[in-house]
DNA sequence: ACGAGATGATTGATGTGTCAACAACTTTGA
DNA sequence: TCAAAGTTGTTGACACATCAATCATCTCGT
């Protein structure tokens, strides 16, 4: 199991993984700095707002919101917090569960998604979709999900338990 | 230049989107759990690390680190005095140009990348290479450069100013 | 009906990234 | 030689993510 075991990657490999390390980084940041630019935004928050705007209910449960955006109930929370101290999202006890409280948008809440949606989705085409062509989409679709399988933990499949 | 103007994304586009939302997300996140996992490390730390440690000279400017990273000046004081502290590096000052200082690796910088770096590179070659056949890397290191491309704010190009 | 354990949500401590301001030094150009 | 401008690096304030601990409430089995 010593390090002279170890397969290193070769220079094509390497060539490829700083390409992904650098789209890692900077996708994000850049998306970052164009809501933040275009709307005052963070994109925790666009995400918030975003989910809020989509649903058909007009209120969700931080925990609902947290399993769509596959988030840690503590960093919602602490979200939450910030965006209604901004005004963005309102919040009110739930009567049914009277451990959760009920997340809405704000009137100031819709209008800033309403704001900032198009200029978002614009980035989004012209960084995603606008600069690949189709068979681009495609092998992207096909790869990245092989990636997401591999690095996540396999879980017991809801296999009986014996 | 209203909202009406705005091309939305369709089913197939929201699907890629929201693929590459969570491969954005998921990989670093499991890449800094392998990192921290089994070698209580910081993916920045290792960066750093692996930069000193591949490079020719014995030590290095900050800004040749930061540049060679890609990184804010400020995010590599901040983590270099973290990892003074915790004795992965050296610090000294730089007898040619005395606003810089020299950093190198300590003793226990180069245990710490040694030790590292099999897990690591292990980490990448399962998450990103055993899992997807040379056709996939192939369309990956064509298609995310583009990507990198397009949010790159376009510099002056070196074009003479008239 | 009741207690044990599960669940929803919050909080505080801590580590890290970002931004703007700054200090020290070097370079440039007259 | 000297002042202006540029470069290198640090710092402090702040925003955010993560983790463990906690509290209130619900659910389930008895």
């Amino acid at each position: 199991m010593g390090s002279e075991d170890t397969r290193w990657l070769n220079e094509r490999e390497q060539n490829l993984w700083q390409i992904i390390r650098e789209f890692i980084w900077q996708f994000p940041s850049a998306m970052d700095r164009q809501l933040s630019q275009d709307s005052a935004m963070q994109s925790g928050e666009y995400s918030v707002l975003a989910v809020l705007s989509e649903s058909k209910e007009t209120s969700l449960r931080p925990a609902e919101v947290a399993n769509e955006l596959r988030w840690d109930r503590s960093r919602l929370s602490h979200l939450l917090r910030r965006m209604e101290a901004k005004g963005l999202i309102t919040r009110c006890s739930d009567t049914l569960d009277r451990r959760g409280h009920q997340i809405g948008l704000s009137e100031q809440g819709w209008q800033a998604i309403r704001e900032a949606a198009p200029l978002h989705v614009q980035f989004v085409r012209e960084s995603l979709f606008d600069s690949l062509t189709p068979a681009e989409h495609a092998a992207l679709e096909t790869a990245l999900p092989k990636i997401l399988a591999a690095i996540t933990p396999r879980e017991p499949e809801s296999v009986p338990a014996d």
